[in-house]
RNA sequence: UCCCCGAUAGCUCAAUGGUAGAGCGAGCGGCUGUUAACCGCUAGGUUCCAGGUUCGAGCCCUGGUCGGGGAGCCA
């Protein structure tokens, strides 16, 4: 007989016949001659019960001794179930042991309740409890609804590379990828440093920080385009927000300005919660009760809402004219900090707020100049909890305007020539932005640590498993 | 990288400088169509590492390592 997932189980007629495969979360006996297995197979988040008749010939011998984790095969009927908190259960009639737990007393994801602190030193493991199993699947769902969404928006995915030879991203510091013998790498002729042309690519390579530069190329030719893929920063940064390797969409939209960007940006965002919200209930009703109370709520009212959108001038405003007393002080020409993009979202707005027309001091090279001549078309949205959510901006479609850019920044012209390419051969208005993924994650399931909206996190000094 | 906090049983945590304990988990038994089951018993320790102070250190001091919270950098 084929197997049937769990989740098919679960809604399978009564009278049904099942074989299914999976791991116990939990055995309770019963001195009535049965046993309850709670089994489950990721296929969604509840388990199901598997009731183990004593007269199954190997119960003593076998059910009897199943402990959590054990992986199982269990053979039977789908029954009503006599007890409250399931419809249906299913009356084994066979159950085999595909694989025991050696030890049980230290099994490291026992039945009992786990600090995630303690979770990430076991990160092959975690996945088998609720919380990662769901994180897992609210991933993989998240992802989807947002390809679906630029799918059904007309624009096409782009494959960016990986690995870049453009160490002028100017997104923070690289990851170097090289073939060289780290231990004795040929020098230059003079002796000064090493000769990079002899590197597997004949000059610097690394990992790359953002596919923007490159999926500016393919907007200015196909329109409307995305990434999806690993970034890498090599900063040292240790907080709950940052990880040295996370997953970036970048979407790019031709013939647009910043408006445009924000539009696409809510837009975006509320059709991928709201697909959530639909075709993950079961897990996101888990992270509302036990991860964060109010979730859904939130989140329904962040698609009912319009976004905020607010002029960064009118934000030093709001900052300066709230009382309260930040730790570092509020003035024009100066980035916002974490205390005060919090106070904004969480106490000024409650919501998420787009904030728009940043100092172009503190941006990047890229960003289009305003007409003020101070500012540039670069927007932050920034959500409850989280912080910031979106990075992005209108690029500077203006050459003559763009190599004053590099030239304020003492960035050198030269390396950036196909970029300046894409200024001199039919130019057009266009913008996009960065959207963390395990922000994302974070925001849609409650989750406090980026670590824990990864399957496996790497940060500075982390990158076991 | 900076500031603060922490590290004791498989896990979560107690323990005036003086015999290292509990809860959960695990094993065994009892009870029960159970469902975070319940009740009883049992096992389980190089107190993170290296030095130091002291008659005596889990506890005090110094230096590491690792983890957490916050900050910077950003997504």
């Amino acid at each position: 007989m084929a197997s049937m997932r769990v989740k098919d189980a679960l809604a399978a007629d009564v009278g049904s016949r099942a074989t299914l495969r999976g791991w116990v979360r939990t055995r309770r006996d019963s001195k009535a001659g049965l046993s309850f297995i709670q089994l489950h197979d990721g296929s969604c988040f509840e388990p199901i019960q598997v009731v183990a008749k004593a007269d199954l010939p190997n119960y003593e011998r076998d059910v009897l001794h199943l402990t959590t984790g054990c992986a199982i095969e269990v053979e039977g009927e789908l029954v009503e179930s006599q007890g409250k908190g399931q419809r249906v259960e299913v009356a084994a009639e066979a159950v085999r042991v595909v694989g025991w737990v050696e030890d049980p007393d230290t099994y490291p994801a026992s039945a009992k309740r786990h600090t995630f602190e303690y979770l990430r030193e076991v990160a092959h493991l975690r996945p088998r409890t609720n919380t990662f199993g769901a994180m897992a699947r609210v991933r993989h769902r998240l992802a989807f609804a947002i390809h679906d969404y630029f799918d059904r928006n007309g624009f096409f995915w782009v494959h960016t590379p990986i690995i870049t030879t453009s160490d002028a991203e100017g997104a923070g510091h690289l990851f170097r990828v090289s073939t060289l013998d780290a231990m004795n790498p040929p020098m230059t002729d003079d002796k000064r440093g090493v000769d990079w042309k002899q590197d597997f690519f004949g000059k610097q390579a690394f990992l790359t920080v953002s596919g923007q530069l490159n999926v500016e190329t393919y907007c200015c030719a196909l329109g409307r385009v995305y990434t999806f893929g690993p970034t890498f920063r090599a900063e040292n940064s240790n907080t709950s927000r940052h990880l040295a390797e996370f997953w970036m969409i970048e979407p790019e939209i031709a013939f647009a300005d910043l408006r445009d960007d924000a539009a696409l940006a809510e837009g975006l965002l509320k059709h991928v919660l709201d697909d959530l919200l639909t075709h993950r209930a079961d897990d996101m009703a888990f992270f509302d009760e036990r991860i964060e109370k109010g979730l859904i709520d939130r989140l329904k009212h962040v698609i009912a809402s319009p976004f905020r959108m607010l002029p960064y001038t009118e934000a030093v405003e709001i900052l300066q004219k709230s009382g309260k007393a930040f730790e570092f002080p509020v003035q024009w020409g100066g980035d916002l900090q974490s205390e005060h993009e919090r106070y904004l979202t969480e106490e000024h707005f409650k919501q998420p707020v787009v904030v728009v027309d940043y100092p172009k001091g503190i941006k990047a090279f890229y960003m289009r100049l305003n007409d003020d001549g101070k500012t540039v078309a670069a927007m932050d949205v920034l959500v409850p909890g989280v912080g910031e959510l979106i990075g992005g901006s209108q690029r500077e479609e203006r050459l003559e305007v763009l190599d004053g850019r590099l030239e304020e920044m003492a960035l050198p012209k030269d390396d950036y020539g196909w970029y300046r390419d894409l200024r001199r051969y039919g130019t057009v208005p266009h913008a996009g932005f960065g959207l963390g993924f395990e922000r994302l994650v974070m925001y849609c399931t409650g989750l406090t640590n980026i670590r824990d909206a990864i399957p496996f996190p790497r940060a500075p000094g982390q990158a076991g498993f």
